[in-house]
RNA sequence: GGGUUGGUAGCUCAGUCGGUAGAGCAGCGGCCUUUUAAGCCGUUGGUCCCGGGUUCAAGUCCCGGCCAACCCA
């Protein structure tokens, strides 16, 4: 044993500042030479130095008794406690040492005296890396400075971390990296966990809503063999065996509608839907969508449901209806007042109120006209509706920040919905804007076998392989008159948690893969 | 697909006119028995995104590429 060899204890006197390694002894008078150029050398090299220890760095087994949050709202002077969690950060006073852990639910201090370990337990935790995780059993106090503590009696090191985690101060600031690597997001920023765990909360209260509301949850296909209920360009994906392809479905719809056929009458699914589309700030290939179906009821029944659920989430996850968005300095950019009643108006009206009261009178060259005159761009390609689709989706939908119903679309956007009998050109839809964008479609959806499959071939345009010949027979079954709607959650989320972009609502989302 | 900005130590960032690669945090060592981004002293650490080119000399200038963010299509 080398002299003065206390456990841990450096021997790095006398050696010159050109030397690159760092001399480790520790009890038992081992020495490890690293190369201090990598901190993961090193931190493998304290592993080893534990291991030779006889202790584990990854231990089977640690029970805490509860959550550091609760440790700290359950406070009393001297009461024993077994905590969990990860080092985020060490303060190193001597003979004393504090360090923070943290787990799902916060942080709490920690207390180490020598006295209390001894010399051996001391200097094995002063030399513990923050990014480990650590049990410890100790007793509660609060320190001079009024922080609620635990002084440790004795800890266990659950799992040795190889790696540093980032910069305390500033946290992760690299956005490729915040969204390839999220789990290093996760642990740096408190703000991101919270946003993630009020996404999950969302969740959560859209299934107590639903459910509370006798809606019952199913799951049906996301492979394919046709995609249906919506018009996206589809991710194709071969299956072996059959020796076939599927599609990634790009809408839940057509399925949950077999449910009402099959006599299911309140139904709803919350998954993931893929469409082979671009990267933007608004749009990920894979997304999160909710449709919910209730027999007997209709596109009114329906928006009576969106609103009330939209509120019922800010009421139960933010406590509020009133949603502020800011800036990074911290400036309120906007503010969306969720109070019902939300307006409701026609798309017709819109329209004609942004693009000329005549709008529908004039002929299609001068719709065309006038579209490009107000800014909105034409593809050659665009049918007449499709023109009018521009002005709204371009000119009209991003100034929709305060929630709006806007009902009655043209029948040539919706192949899925029911006619209006105030207006045959219409259907009875309204699509829930908030935010500038569109949250919610729903329909009263179309239940007649027939028109149902007049529309479905016009959309398909003669491609019979695109038909949905086993949704439309089971139409022919006979499906009750129903309200349907589908909420875009990536989008719903960033509106209720002030985030301009999808990506900061998507725990991975979709990147170019790196290689190197 | 086009434009703009960015990529330098594990992280956050400087880097002047082209002239030996810098700071803070983290790490390592020393001091400190209630600290709060603890403090003080010392110190290690670099494929300057990749590949070409210009030059006596390139993180810096030029060309090509990769990745990202934002804007546009």
């Amino acid at each position: 044993m080398p002299p003065g060899g206390g456990p841990w204890r450096s021997q790095a006197h006398g050696r010159s500042a050109m030397d690159k390694t760092v001399r480790t002894v520790f009890h038992g008078g081992e020495i490890i030479m690293v190369e201090t150029n990598s901190l993961i050398e090193q931190r493998k090299a304290k592993l080893a130095a534990l291991r030779s220890r006889g202790i584990n760095p990854f231990a089977n087994h640690f029970a805490p008794t509860e959550s550091c949050a609760q440790a700290r709202a359950n406070y009393q002077e001297g009461r024993a406690v077994a905590l969990a969690g990860r080092i985020s950060a060490h303060r190193d006073m001597g003979k004393s040492q504090f360090v923070d852990i943290k787990d799902q639910s916060g942080r709490i201090q920690l207390y180490a005296h020598k006295q209390a370990l001894g010399d051996d337990q001391f200097d094995i935790f002063k030399h513990l890396d923050l990014g480990d995780f650590i049990g410890v059993n100790g007793s509660m106090f609060i320190t001079k400075t009024g922080e609620t503590s635990v002084k440790i009696e004795r800890f266990t090191i659950l799992a040795k971390a190889l790696r540093p985690p980032p910069e305390k101060w500033h946290g992760l600031v690299e956005k490729e990296i915040r969204y390839r690597q999220r789990y290093l997001d996760l642990m740096s920023g408190d703000h991101v966990r919270d946003l993630f765990i009020k996404r999950s909360l969302i969740l959560r209260e859209i299934r107590n809503f639903l459910q509370e509301r006798g809606y019952l949850e199913f799951e049906t296909p996301i492979m394919q063999p046709i995609p249906g209920g919506a018009a996206a360009q589809p991710f194709i994906t071969f299956h072996q065996s059959l020796g076939c392809n599927f599609f990634l479905r790009i809408a839940i719809e057509l399925y949950l509608k077999r449910l009402l056929v099959g006599g299911l009458d309140r139904v709803f699914e919350i998954g993931r839907n893929f469409r082979n589309e671009g990267l933007s700030p608004r749009h990920n290939p894979e997304f999160t969508m909710l449709e919910a179906y209730q027999a007997y009821g209709n596109y009114e029944t329906m928006m009576e449901l969106v609103q009330s659920l939209v509120c019922h989430l800010a009421q139960k996850v933010l406590g509020t209806l009133v949603i502020e968005h800011r800036n990074e300095a911290g400036e309120v950019t906007r503010t969306i007042d969720l109070t019902p009643p939300w307006r409701r108006a026609k798309y017709k009206d819109l329209i004609r109120e942004k693009a000329g009261a005549d709008w529908f009178e004039c002929t299609p060259q001068e719709r065309r006209q006038r579209a490009h005159d107000l800014g909105a761009e034409i593809g050659k390609e665009y049918e007449d509706f499709e023109v009018t689709g521009a002005i709204f989706e371009k000119l009209i939908e991003p100034t929709l920040i305060q929630p709006t119903f806007v009902t009655h679309l043209t029948k040539e956007l919706v192949p899925l919905a029911k006619t209006s009998a105030e207006d045959p050109t219409t259907v009875e839809v309204f699509e829930c804007c908030i935010n500038g964008q569109e949250i919610a479609p729903a329909y009263s959806e179309q239940n007649d076998p027939l028109e149902q499959r007049e529309r479905l071939e016009h959309q398909a345009g003669g491609e019979q392989q695109k038909l949905d010949e086993d949704f439309l027979v089971s139409l022919e079954h006979g499906m009750p008159p129903a309200g349907g709607v589908g909420i875009g959650i990536d989008r719903l989320c960033m509106m209720l948690l002030g985030q301009d972009s999808i990506r900061d609502v998507i725990l991975f989302p979709q990147l170019r893969p790196k290689h190197d």
